[in-house]
DNA sequence: CCGACCTTGTTCTCTTGTTCACAAAGTGCC
DNA sequence: GGCACTTTGTGAACAAGAGAACAAGGTCGG
């Protein structure tokens, strides 16, 4: 009779995708959406908004749909978003100090609560709010600042040895923007986001488009027997 | 007898962390490469390695291994990159500007040909070598530049109807950095990068980790009176 | 030239995720 | 109060992906 609070991964990665829906569609006064209108909304499948939802043990009324504000509660409970989760960002190059500038953490609960550089000439200096802080403070920083979420926008070479360190200092989430391969214990959570990872799929995907017009402008006969084989 | 060239969707998502790290030990003079060393560089399984790897059609030789150059040469054949694909950023603030200076694109055939604003402050600006065009002038830039891939970093409200034009213009490949729901036509493709819900990803399993701690420790009829509680 | 050894390519099974379809449940009109 | 209508919650079918296991194929030492 387990409590059956599994919630399985793609549902997870959904969530945020409807939270921020339903604040939007809450901003502007709606006070309850059905499972279809919010499927719209967030580009989904209906049948897969109201099973992601039912993970939540979520009450809608049937007949009429899900109470927004009741919705966004549950959803930002189950999310972790009733607390803060102060960021750390190490390497605070060219995107590290994009991402130091940018306002829409803070606004969600992630405050940008330290920056990290290993370069002594950028140590020490202040940036966007922040004193540049060293590699080595980091477990002082953890303790101090209640860190729990470190961001690696150094280079690659040195994200295996960021990552190895946070997760030293107690730092259990770590968002990896370098383009190398990390690897963290178990108790740990890495989640990565690989530009040119991005860009390549997307060429592959823009060469088979291309490929896929020619083939249809020359093939005729020829495909439909080759397809009815298969 | 049809050619089974429908590659994975999964597969695609991995085969470019497959080249960099193949491009990784070549450089270290590798030459020859089993799937098993692959995986574990790769931060994968072996058995997923080679299934990928067959889907190239690739030839590996038994008993030794993939030949490093040869793999790499039928990789980036099959992920569209033998050739370059010019990259159009759209919306030069914070991160735009980031992406803008940023040299890894160009490097890997993802050169930055174009940058465009609708402010008309910036518009006629020099930023990084390049001068920031009107998004009006999106459909010559394609033509003139041979635009093939559109990265949107302009606030959420203004990303749809950036898409559009994108798709509008014949820019078939666009990669959204805005929070915000975006959809194009079926012959499109659209990949995002959503910064928030990464953070509130990690929050879930950082949050249920820490319950998970405390369940671990006390389980038994206090976990479940504690819980029923909050 | 042969046999021990190694590594691939693929089949099979299991798990996870998606979608359909429909009964159950509630609303609000009349 | 009853009935037609809406919308949820979920069971079941289907699809995609992961991983284990192993036969087939090839290498290399002797
Ligand atoms: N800039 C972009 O737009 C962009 C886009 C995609 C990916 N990336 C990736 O993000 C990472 C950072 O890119 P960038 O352009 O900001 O690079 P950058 O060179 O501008 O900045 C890197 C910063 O990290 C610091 N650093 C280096 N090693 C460190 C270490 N061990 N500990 C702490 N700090 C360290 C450096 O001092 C520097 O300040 C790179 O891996 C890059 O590939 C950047
Ligand atoms: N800066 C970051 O680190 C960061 C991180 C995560 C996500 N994002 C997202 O990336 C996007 C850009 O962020 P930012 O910090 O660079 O914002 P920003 O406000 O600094 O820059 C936005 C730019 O887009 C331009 N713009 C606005 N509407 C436009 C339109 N319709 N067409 C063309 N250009 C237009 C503006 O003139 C401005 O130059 C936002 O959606 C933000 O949520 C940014």
């Amino acid at each position: 009779m387990e409590r059956q609070r599994r919630i399985p991964e793609a549902t997870v990665a959904r969530l945020p995708v409807y939270l921020r829906t339903l604040l939007d569609v809450q901003a502007d006064g709606v006070t309850t959406i059905s499972s279809e209108r919010l499927a719209e909304l967030a580009g989904v499948n209906a049948a897969k908004v109201r099973k992601d939802l039912s993970y939540l043990g979520s009450f809608g009324t049937r007949g009429v749909g899900y109470d927004v504000d009741h919705l966004l509660v549950q959803m930002s409970r189950e999310l972790g978003l009733t607390r803060d989760w102060p960021v750390a960002i190490v390497g605070v190059g060219n995107l590290g100090a994009a991402l130091a500038n940018y306002g829409g953490f803070g606004d969600r609960g992630f405050p940008v609560a330290a920056l990290i550089d290993a370069d002594p000439t950028k140590v020490g200096t202040i940036f966007g709010g922040h004193t540049i802080r060293h590699l080595d403070d980091l477990p002082a920083l953890v303790d101090e600042l209640g860190i729990a979420i470190g961001i690696i926008a150094t280079p690659a070479v040195g994200a295996q040895e960021v990552a190895d360190r946070l997760v030293a200092a107690g730092v259990k989430s770590i968002l990896n923007f370098a383009p190398a391969v990390v690897t963290v214990p178990e108790q740990a959570t890495l989640r990565k986001v690989d530009l040119a990872l991005e860009l390549q799929v997307l060429s592959f995907y823009g060469q088979r488009d291309s490929i896929g017009l020619a083939l249809r402008e020359e093939l005729g006969v020829a495909a439909a027997a080759k397809n009815s084989g298969a």
